[in-house]
DNA sequence: CCGGCATTTATTGTATCCAATTTGACTGGT
DNA sequence: ACCAGTCAAATTGGATACAATAAATGCCGG
């Protein structure tokens, strides 16, 4: 029997392997530097979803008071990052495959927009960024560096967000590719070694040279189907999946 | 001379206006209602742009103490409702004409699509509230009800975003419906009585019940560009304007 | 009259205390 | 074994006190 349905890391254990790296050398730690970091742990799967995250534990960790810890995690709520409830602990959100679905739907709509928009509109020094990113995140999958990968490719599609003319959609953009990524690493199918996708990136980089905005809108389409469809993302419908179980014992 | 530059309302007067209704009743007040009440106060323009928000003044008028205002605050923040900036207090915000451009066609982007995909799957119950609202707007616009109007109005595009088969997207509607409704107000072209436009709603409705995906998506970017002429958004470009004004004196 | 400087006030940042709630474990009965 | 009820521990919710910072005021010399 799988268990499933429940999730409930004991957490302690974990937090003793520095799974938050509470390097801050100068200054005292602010609420944002605890957000930055839970959103990279949650990011680099060292948080996985379900996890508790209690205010006082996450305190001591990075050396301050539960008052700013409780700001942290609202801002992360905000993110989508962590579950908030009323009177009860705080958990690293566990997206289901529905709105997984939808995400990538979003981001669809919204990151092809944003590429079409930015396409021949950024200036050189933007460019050779993208384009050193996109060389070191094919290094990197050579190499086997599965981390160093996925930091390359995100800080491509990042560039994008940050530079979009409209920084409505820009910013939008970046919240929709934070839970992409929690949600790839979460339904990533069993075995599979990586998500990267050869030639992508660079084709993207050529549409957004050349300022082809429907190029780089097909680019980014097509980028992202392909991404999920190396999802396991179950049945189309969870209704009928629920009804088939329970009609067998009845 | 108008000045445009700075604002720096005295507020206290404002409060005791009732700006604010803190009627509540039964239990006591939560970080949810103090939301809520701004954010409506932010769209009836009775708390203007810049308007300074002190964390213990939004206590007293609430009777709760600064950590509940602190929370409201952090979400109000995340909405773009207020600016929060360290050490320095909260303040309504103002978003200038650049960012007013962008978050409309953030909207017609993102409401267009919501509109076409949610066209032919709303049952009886949820068009019913449409029409209702759709009549109850044009009767307030003939009464001259100007707040009454604003909320069938808005009430009609909320509908559309809470039941929007997609829900990532619907949230993010929600998120640009205020959005825009602030700037709406901000930058109504003066002497405008009113920003109704006859027959858009109705004609929505009628493209949603038929499942007519194209034809509502078509409703709702046309719908918005309207709105948007109504605006009073200047020149194009704001770095040649200020060209021209420094150019003349130099 | 004005501009800089020190002081005072207003306001936020953080820690801590106590109450309210939830969670989990333990116990006793069936 | 299993279930319910009860109690203890963990945890959040809210208020308050104090420190740190920014804003406002007033003073004084030019």
């Amino acid at each position: 029997m799988i268990p499933v349905g429940k999730v409930n890391k004991t957490m302690s254990n974990v937090w003793q392997q520095e799974v938050l790296a509470e390097i801050k050398p100068g200054g005292r730690v602010s609420d944002g530097d605890i957000v930055r970091q839970v959103r990279r742990a949650v990011l680099m799967q060292r948080l996985p979803p379900g996890t508790r995250l209690p205010e006082v534990t996450l305190g001591e960790v990075f050396g301050v008071s539960r008052s700013v810890v409780r700001k942290a995690l609202t801002r992360l709520a905000s993110e989508h990052v962590v579950d908030q409830r009323p009177n009860q602990v705080a958990r690293v959100r566990a997206p289901d495959v529905d709105e997984t679905r939808e995400t990538f739907a979003a981001r669809r709509l919204v990151e092809g927009e944003v590429a079409a928009l930015t396409a021949g509109t950024l200036d050189k020094r933007i460019l050779l960024q993208i384009e050193d990113r996109s060389n070191r995140e094919r290094e990197a999958f050579l190499a086997n560096d599965e981390a160093a990968r996925i930091e390359h490719s995100l800080a491509i599609h990042h560039l994008l967000a940050e530079h979009s003319p409209n920084r409505v959609l820009g910013a939008m953009l970046t919240d929709l590719i934070l839970r992409t990524s929690i949600v790839i690493a979460l339904y990533k199918r069993q075995g599979l070694a990586s998500c990267y996708l050869e030639g992508d990136h660079p084709r993207l980089l050529e549409h957004l040279t050349k300022g082809d905005g429907a190029g780089a809108r097909g680019d980014i389409e097509r980028h992202l189907d392909s991404l999920q469809e190396l999802l396991d993302l179950g049945p189309r419908d969870s209704s009928i999946d629920l009804k088939a179980i329970l009609g067998g014992s009845a």
